[in-house]
DNA sequence: TAGGCTTATTTTTAGACTCGAACTAAGCTT
DNA sequence: AAGCTTAGTTCGAGTCTAAAAATAAGCCTA
């Protein structure tokens, strides 16, 4: 039942939509390479363009000349048709960013947070943005959310890790007086559309981008588009095996997970790990040359390939990104036996298909792939004339 | 860049698309019901419907009284328009079915096929086509083939288990002259696909269709469509566990297929498991009440619980179907506890959102998803007027 | 410096399509 | 038989894309 019916109006629409999608992606282009690139006809490429420049979404970005012939006039979208703002809400704190639609940075704010107070974090969120824009907010097309958890019907938010259950994120954010459109979306996920679009995903359609930190996630992205669910890390990989913080046994995270992975190193040792946090605790057991740190990073190695192992049976991506803190930590040393492992453990038909590669962004990613949803929305929408704001 | 230019032309197979899906799935409507299931206008709704009569692709199907108006003509697909043909390749046989539009089965074939052997395999798939539609070959809209192994670009088979390494199916059996449109897909997947349409799948667009049979198998279908991949018996569930027909270790088939169960069951026993086939051993040991074989029951129910808790995380859906001939067996008898195992391993927030059903439909059903392929694709293209052919 | 040439856009025109409104068809009730 | 009710069709308007023709804007050459 997915098909929908289709009026003359969802015609303009559509087009308008891979038209503006092309501009973003493939940065400035003349109208004739647009027809190119989309397939409409120059004259309805020229029509459309002719429609977005009036509305104020394109504009012109010079124009080059040719040998004999008239100079094709670039096109781009305008940077600043409308402004969009990434949240990112760890489990420590919150990071407020704004773009323009040329997705650069133009403010940042940073405030820690106090887990288990929706409350306050909401209300923190709304003031983050309002310092952001500088009151500006009528500009601004969207919010874009990431949480550490999970996210129902793109408003309520269950994060345990942050002691979260159940809250109804956007109503309490649009209670705080915040009425431009809110995206809520899991942290993992937004991490992944920001590898996707401007990372070591770009012009795959196939790819899985695990994100391995102090827990283990992954965001899977099927024939383009990215898809909801993605709990890897409480995948069963050692049956009966250590008990996860989740309540069962044996979950990849409890071995995968800078947790895991550093709980073990405890065992191990017999005392505690040296490190002020959780982050140099983890670069002290890889730079470590003890046998048993090599051992336990073997061994992690080792479980991460079988779990890399089942999302390329499972998923069958043409590109696996390893990315997460605790992922590129590892990558960045290991990645050729995370590869052996991986293949180890993988049927070989689709392992021969995939590449293994590492996250091109930080983790900061998180508050600039939020910021890509309302983005996503712009261009998916076509930027919908009837709801386009008038630009004075 | 999944987004495609859209011309007015779509629009027209769109909403025939719509339409033809409507009433194949939701049987005889008339003209009125069909403009509201769809959603167009009926005026609209009539030009396509006279369209579709014209062209032989509708039948009228008698009409409905009513008090006091004018009675409402019910409309249907003609089941005669054109046939399908749904081909199982299993590993030791296959069968050859004819279906019409309504996907009553019109005749069936049947043959013992030798492993290894693609050639002849091809050659008796023609020849058994050409057999059930003696010889009206022109009627034929597509045939749907079933095979056990994985399908690339739709004509290349890789079948380790019958010994098929790179068969280009499609060509071969066009070679031997059978010149209808050919659908090739992992049997599995054509299962799955037929659980979907008429199985324990209808209605719901997130499911999983888990298939035990001596190996292990999983149909996902995600937003109403069925996934390209899904080699879930290969998961890791033990690691470093037993080793497994794959050549890795720990995979879920070498505990929860029945190949894997019996082997357990074998090694237990330290003797032969009764029972003169596969089939028949796996009911003798879910029937026997010895201690080993109630506690390697347990423990396959156990290991199951846990891989189908692994899709319950990673893809969230509304439904878990359980199928093949092992895990309607195991299911009949055990679906209580598998549930139990299930939510043990399962994030307690996807698990709270799905439900563990077991499938309607017998391993038969493969012909039966073999043969929605062309016709998927009939409703999909919108019965292409440019492609139809003319009924005389 | 004016034509000619080349390439890029815009205008014009034709054709396809959906929708809303008016209209016709086909029954029942009184 | 007139009126009522519901089903389906026809017509006109409006939207949209594509192909073709026209125009714009440069370079090159004589």
């Amino acid at each position: 039942m997915p098909a929908k019916r289709a009026t003359v109006r969802h015609l303009r629409r559509q087009n308008r939509s891979v038209l503006l999608s092309a501009l973003f992606f493939d940065g400035p282009l003349s109208r004739q390479e647009l027809s190119a690139a989309t397939g409409l006809s120059p004259a309805t490429a020229s029509t459309i363009t002719a429609e977005l420049l009036d509305e104020g979404l394109l504009a012109e970005a010079g124009s080059v000349e040719s040998d004999g012939g008239r100079p094709r006039v670039l096109l781009r979208i305008n940077p600043d048709f409308g402004r969009v703002i990434g949240v990112d809400v760890g489990e420590t704190g919150i990071k407020v960013e704004l773009f323009d639609l040329a997705m650069t940075t133009l403010a940042t704010v940073e405030h820690a947070i106090a887990p288990g107070d929706p409350l306050a974090v909401s209300a923190l969120i709304a003031s983050s943005v309002r310092d952001v824009v500088d009151g500006a907010l009528d500009n601004v097309l969207g919010v874009g959310i990431g949480v550490p958890g999970t996210v129902e019907q793109g408003s309520v938010v269950h994060a345990q890790t942050i002691g979260w259950d159940a809250v109804p994120l956007a109503d309490m954010i649009r209670a705080a007086g915040i009425t431009a459109p809110l995206f809520i979306e899991n942290g993992a996920k937004t991490q992944g559309q920001a590898e996707m679009w401007f990372g070591a995903g770009r012009g795959a359609s196939h790819v899985v981008i695990a994100l391995i930190g102090s827990g283990v996630g992954a965001a899977v992205v099927t024939d383009g588009t990215l898809y909801r669910g993605g709990e890897w890390g409480h995948t069963t990989i050692v049956y009966n095996g250590r008990p996860c913080r989740c309540g069962s046994r044996g979950c990849l995270e409890a071995y995968a997970g800078a947790e895991g992975m550093l709980d073990r190193y405890r065992e191990a040792l017999g005392h505690d790990v040296p490190g002020s946090d959780e982050q140099s605790s983890v670069d002290s057991l890889l730079d470590s040359d003890s046998p048993i740190a090599l051992e336990i990073v073997a061994e992690t190695v080792g479980y991460l390939g079988a779990g890399i192992a089942n999302l390329v049976n499972l998923f069958n991506p043409e590109r696996i990104v390893l990315g997460g803190w605790a992922g590129l930590a590892l990558g960045a040393r290991e990645l050729d036996r995370i590869v052996a492992a991986t293949s180890a453990h993988a049927l070989r038909h689709p392992y021969g298909q995939t590449r293994i590669e590492l996250g091109q962004l930080g983790p900061d990613a998180v508050a600039v792939g939020a910021a890509t949803l309302p983005v996503a929305a712009l261009l998916e929408a076509g930027a919908d004339p009837r709801q386009a704001r008038v630009v004075a």
